[in-house]
DNA sequence: TATTGTTATACTCTATAACTATA
DNA sequence: TATAGTTATAGAGTATAACAATA
């Protein structure tokens, strides 16, 4: 259990690691944004799912997904196709074109990272994921709480697909 | 040197990290967004200082940082007083009303931090805190390439205050 | 009646450019 | 002429609420 000063500490580190997003941000070409980047690479690494799915992974509204989606459906990137077992839904699929797509966004970030991390060992950025996605357990975990061990709900929440184990 | 696993890893991790952010974001009350209370927070840690200075360290442009300090000098948290070797400048300094708010929020930050990282250890939250700064440093330096000590130049830049060495 | 997804609206954060005042 | 700061404008990201279609 960390002291006042710690958590302090981290909530300013937060706030300004927002100066590198921006900047890996800016390796992006015009027609798309970050959020378009993320809905790319969610589909390529976890396959074809649903919005609600999506939503989840992405930890934004659905209404926002729902822009980025569009967004990425009218360049060709991701088809939407009805959902056989629930006409309310859709199913989204990364395209050739999508996966065409990421794989050069996906050069950019590499590039811009491996210049500014030249002197970063392996270790030190594999450690770096590790505790990124630790804390957006922890995070996640105090919002949806535990089920009480001693009193189990008679059915498990939905599965928590958080992209918290990346590998 | 990683590799392009651990590089698309990390882009992804710092997209998802946003989150978290907006997840302590709400705790705040609504006269007082994040960006004010980064100003704050750095006013307090680094002492009275002029605009072009808070613009560097909050890392935005100068326009937003005007912006973020307007509302915060609105409301009696910061004092804008003309500075006396370059009219042109004003030095902004913490009120005593600014500092009360400051702790007031601080503490928000705090209780939701304590809440999610109960089970961090104080190191884990220290190893996180370093790694953040470090990410910050590396990518700031890309962006001003260091001189080359073979050919230095006349005169240094600005001494780069990125709030890069938190303790 | 509840849920999936879309759309309309509003708010925050940011950057660029035009502008004022001073150096 | 250049610099410190302000303001106007525009763009991206997000959330809430109202809505449509389906369960």
């Amino acid at each position: 259990m960390a002291g006042r000063r710690q958590y302090e500490e981290l909530a300013q580190q937060l706030s300004a690691i927002g100066a590198v997003k921006r900047g890996l941000a800016r390796m992006l070409p015009p027609d798309c944004p970050s959020g378009a980047v993320a809905v790319l690479a969610l589909l390529d690494r976890h396959g074809a799912m649903r919005m609600g799915r999506l939503a989840e992974l992405l930890a934004v509204d659905m209404s926002v997904t729902s822009r980025h989606v569009t967004h990425c459906a009218d360049r060709g990137w991701i088809s939407r196709s009805p959902d056989p077992d629930d006409r309310r839904s859709r199913i989204l699929t990364l395209t050739v074109e999508g996966t065409e797509r990421l794989a050069e966004l996906s050069d950019r970030y590499v590039r811009a990272l491996a210049r500014c991390l030249a002197d970063w060992s392996d270790d030190d950025v594999d450690q770096l994921n590790s505790q990124l996605a630790r804390l957006r357990v922890s995070f996640d975990d105090s919002h949806h709480p535990a089920p009480d061990p001693a009193n189990p709900p008679d059915r498990l929440p939905e599965p928590q697909h958080t992209a918290a184990a990346p590998q």
